[in-house]
DNA sequence: GGAAGTACGTACATGAAAGTAAGTACTCAA
DNA sequence: TTGAGTACTTACTTTCATGTACGTACTTCC
């Protein structure tokens, strides 16, 4: 009964989508990239696990170094108990958090990053400071009420007879 | 409460959140770095537009050049229509995309990044990068069943009296 | 002359994400 | 002896994201 597909039916077919990007990047790049464009591709799971809301915190936070759980509860600043347990385990079982557990009565566990995870983090980061850094500017664009402007609410246009769209505007 | 404070509520106090952090970086983006960490911060909420799993795809299709509407839905692979425009609408008032609906009778809009934007797919597609080269590493990660190995489920440990967690780990 | 294409808006339905609350087995400080 | 802290799990609920379906005002293709 729904069983979370979230962390499974990912295990199975590791085939189609890891095709050899190494092998002559640049082009391929921009050119067809169907890799996280695609639907059902793998990669876009790990996206989703980088980079949903307390995902992408937590990774910053152990930025720092080494953090107990309850560090990280106090750290991330609105998680709960159960999304920082749920997203500590699928950044684990993705291999960017190593997890480990001291034998002791009252718990003691240690989150850090692993050398995969360290790296994910620097991008994750890199994008978190560059938002943060132009906040400013996205807000003033908020307040200046884009995104109504030029939007014709219905199909208001009427003796303005086709233009013929055939110009390949982009590509 | 409750007021789906998502798009709303942050028009209004554009202040505490926009701290100067230009003045002395480094030290005080490692050291406290109280903006994205603390909730209801704007700028959570840029990332969520941005991260969210349509934003991410258009960024880095909209990277390619300009793109009509549904050139925009061929190539991202399972978008809806509704989810498009949602998503378009969304990076259009944070001011990351710009829109120009020519006035004819088949609608024709042609959807671009704006300088804003580009930096911001940058990022973006740094990441998605990351994780499509890096993907096979995190596959081989979960297919070695990490992530419940040590984990105890409940609180077996009985004799191993507490061993005093007196220690500052990290930090 | 009916179908398909265009760029949406809107209503409704579903499923996933997140929050809430409680329990656990034990220790330590008050 | 009560209360808080630890690192979770589980069950239940709410909120949110997303999907589905349909309408639109027109044109072009078959």
């Amino acid at each position: 009964m729904k069983v979370s597909t979230q962390t499974k039916a990912v295990s199975n077919a590791a085939s189609p989508y890891l095709a050899r990007k190494q092998s002559r990047r640049g082009a391929v790049l921009s050119a067809q990239r169907g890799h996280i464009l695609s639907e059902e591709c793998p990669s876009q799971q790990v996206l989703k696990n980088v980079t949903s809301r307390w995902g992408v915190l937590v990774l910053i936070v152990l930025q720092g170094g080494t953090h107990r759980f309850s560090e990280l509860r106090r750290s991330v600043g609105g998680v709960s108990e159960r999304m920082l347990t749920q997203t500590l385990q699928r950044l684990e079982s993705d291999g960017l958090v190593h997890r480990v557990a001291l034998n002791v009565v009252p718990p003691h566990v240690e989150y850090s990053l692993t050398e995969l995870g360290a790296e994910a983090a620097a991008k994750v980061r890199s994008l978190a400071d560059w938002i943060e850094i132009n906040l400013h500017r996205v807000l003033a664009n908020r307040q200046t009420g884009r995104g109504n402007g030029t939007r014709p609410t219905a199909v208001p246009v009427r003796q303005v007879k086709a233009a013929r769209s055939g110009n390949g505007s982009s590509r």
